[in-house]
DNA sequence: ATATATGCAAAACTTTTGCATACAA
DNA sequence: TTGTATGCAAAAGTTTTGCATATAT
């Protein structure tokens, strides 16, 4: 798929961001390291969630995979990144939410890819939606997630 | 999780449910076989998504792990099952929306418990949204999933 | 100086596959 | 009867972990 919006190209230069990533890895007891702030660079570059196959690639041989699995354990601990699944067997990291911006995945069920979409003007239904969960169920909603399944513009091409 | 809604409790008791399944086990080359109905009549007794473990659990060893496993893929192929995956480290299985009804889950950051819920009233908004992203985008959406996280009414007791 | 992080190697876990046999149509 | 499905064993892919060394604070 195609980049269909880029959310906050620059996330990390963004002082404000960087003061709450900060924030979170003192609250989590975590060190300010090359390893971690390469991978946390990385997949705040990409304008969707990143495999680590994909980060891998990105980075290249200077982390290896085992130190990559454990970064990015820590920073989701820490919960600085998100863990994402995609029935594609493997997981997929982004953003912590509240670092980048709420949106929602466009998964090609043809090639694969994942692209991120906002779509301000439905969060207040969703939001209701949580609500509604809450009341009928007790179920306490602290978040919700919200994909598109089909096919991307360059696969419906072919 | 208590199991919030129940859908559908015995879709394989309804004939027309039924019918449509042969006619895709049909379609995709599939014969009937008492593993197949076996899995098939598991994943349609839950309250909400199975993993292979549950199956396995729930099934007893007259399907061994690799027959499950074929067996599911085969049922996935055909359009029967449904693969979701929720973060979890490995994947979920349930009745196509078209066989059961289409809904929502519930997943517990706490227990890791997955409900089902249905949301009729959101549902037009959630249309209205996937052709937005469709006119905006040029994404064909075929489908949407909608999860909420959160602390199920059980963990949040104790 | 000291506790935490990394690198390497080995392992754990989930899922897939090759091949001989059993079974559905 | 004929091709598909199953069972077993082995393997592949993803992710985790033990332990010695390197590094951030």
């Amino acid at each position: 798929v195609s980049p269909v919006v880029a959310l906050r190209p620059g996330v990390l230069q963004d002082p404000a961001v960087v003061t709450e990533i900060e924030r979170r890895m003192a609250r989590a007891g975590l060190r300010w390291t090359r390893a971690r702030r390469t991978v946390l660079e990385s997949v705040a570059a990409a304008p969707a969630p990143r495999s680590v196959p994909e980060l891998q690639e990105a980075i290249g041989r200077d982390v290896p995979l085992s130190s990559l699995y454990r970064v990015i354990g820590d920073l989701v601990a820490a919960r600085i990144l998100i863990k994402l699944e995609f029935a594609e067997g493997f997981a997929r990291f982004e953003l912590d939410e509240e670092l980048a911006a709420h949106h929602h995945h466009l998964v090609c069920t043809r090639c694969g890819a994942v692209a991120d979409v906002e779509l301000h003007e439905f969060e207040g239904a969703l939001t209701d939606a949580a609500r509604t969960v809450q009341r009928r169920t007790g179920f306490a909603v602290s978040m919700h997630r919200l994909d598109f399944f089909g096919v991307c513009s360059t696969c419906a091409r072919d």
